[in-house]
DNA sequence: AAACGTTGTTCCGAATAATGGAACTCCTTC
DNA sequence: GAAGGAGTTCCATTATTCGGAACAACGTTT
């Protein structure tokens, strides 16, 4: 471990969620370093252009290279913008809260957003993250790739509740992802926050991969059994259309292609050099 | 200079310009390291979660951590959200294509972009540079911010030409800063990129500070004198109502009252803090 | 089937580079 | 004008990184 280039990504890190600008001493001592460490830190920041000096005042700040090569991260598949249109629409014709997320480790990232007029008790903002086993659109992606409770638990490691409704046993989950296979929907019922459901499908690429999931966020107050199930073929139609448009054939675009019955029986590790 | 934390960063930099995953030996050659070096940086940026490893595959990409901290350096002001409605209003408008930069160094930030309906012959990018002597939204910011041409050398160092019309001489830009001054914004006339013109002005944050421009992008061919000035009113009008949702009072958020008469012929250090 | 070439990973002695205390300078404040 | 705080520089000590070599796991070729 290159404790130099860990410290580094901290103070880096620490920076970007600093509000305005930092001086030296307070990065040194929030993150318990010398003087002198610190500084050599933030000037090889500034030299390799991750954060900038004030010429005036000495102080430190991140720079705009993250945003900039954050923008390149997330266009090198440029899932959001094609799938963009899709999720306006399904915006206009629900009514709620829609996210597009990819699953990164346990957790799904928000790539994009279009929010609801009538405001959902959830917070979320694009870049920010969730549990995968908590939300909707976390276990339409689980679903599309998990084959077994073993997948998950390796996916996701010990599963944290984080209200009374939370699974948290690898066993139900996988239950549970069943029943979305056969849906074409996963659901979410005050898993992650209290007085918030919510429906999610995954959207296909062109080699028939999940690459990421159409989540809808609904009061629980309007979840009930009949809402919840034209809310999901709502959602199930927006990831299916954007499945299309990134050149996915129909027929794989969706999870019932992964109902029980389908599944391969012997999942063996899947490589692709 | 922190040789390991340089090198990790490197790294970083490259997995993410890099289209899809990336090997090992793929990392060590590109930047010259030995296989053993390559390994404990990429292992250290996935023990902190910048880069992650394909279980199966061993290969390695960046993560989406870069893009979250992207948008938080950016919504930290959260000026785009905040003008984004003025952008869009004046795209509609005009019909041209339309930016908001942000100033970094001696290049512009491409925050955000409405594209025009007629493809313009510049490429930009959100999240994209260009040098802020030869862009008109740079300009406006420079026009907003220097005070004399020794200012501008030492915040732009030597300036390059990037077509036959760069201006790369301090005093030269300083008097065609002068004019912005005047006029309320800065025009672009093919300095970047030939067959493209602009107009830009600067918008202004609460404190009365430059904190963004709005800039325009015109083919040549429809930059004639009496078009170039309808659409930098146009540019004006757009960056002063973004100013004052900035909480920017009406009076402060022009460029105007910085003509050269109203300057502060002595421009001393200003401090904050 | 066996030998070979690649690639990812581990190990360890040598050598380099990071460390942190102290000194110095520049401000601001009292 | 003295005292305190902050940023920067210096340097001997020491801990860390470096990189060649060996190993293990695949994939390919003979």
């Amino acid at each position: 471990m290159d404790t130099t280039l860990a410290k580094g990504l901290a103070v880096l890190d620490w920076l970007v969620h600093q509000p305005g600008e930092c001086r030296l001493v307070d990065v040194a001592q929030a993150l318990g370093l010398a003087r002198s460490n610190a500084h050599r830190t933030l000037q090889t920041l500034v030299e390799c252009g991750w954060a900038v000096q004030n010429r005036d005042n000495a102080s430190y700040r991140a720079s705009l290279r993250l945003f900039e090569l954050g923008t390149l991260v997330e266009a090198a598949s440029d899932t959001r913008g094609l799938v963009r249109p899709h999720l306006a629409a399904l915006a206009q014709a629900s009514g709620e809260t829609i996210h597009l997320t990819v699953l990164e480790g346990a957790q799904v990232v928000y790539l994009d957003k279009f929010d609801s007029p009538l405001p959902v008790a959830a917070y979320s903002r694009i870049g920010g993250r969730a549990p995968a086993h908590c939300v909707a659109s976390g276990k339409a992606l689980l679903a599309a790739q998990a084959h077994d409770h073993q997948d998950l638990h390796e996916l996701l490691g010990d599963m944290q509740a984080h209200t009374p409704h939370s699974i948290t046993d690898a066993r139900a989950l996988q239950a549970d992802l069943q029943r979305a296979c056969l849906r074409g929907w996963a659901e979410n019922r005050e898993e992650w926050r209290l007085g918030v459901c919510g429906v999610g499908a995954p959207v296909f690429d062109a080699r028939g991969l999940p690459v990421a999931a159409v989540g809808m966020s609904v009061p629980a107050i309007r979840f009930s059994r009949a809402q919840a199930r034209t809310f999901g073929e709502q959602v199930v139609a927006c990831a299916r259309d954007a499945s299309q448009t990134l050149g996915c054939r129909p027929a794989l675009a969706t999870l019932t292609r992964l109902s029980p019955q389908s599944i391969d029986p012997n999942p063996s590790r899947r490589r692709q050099a």
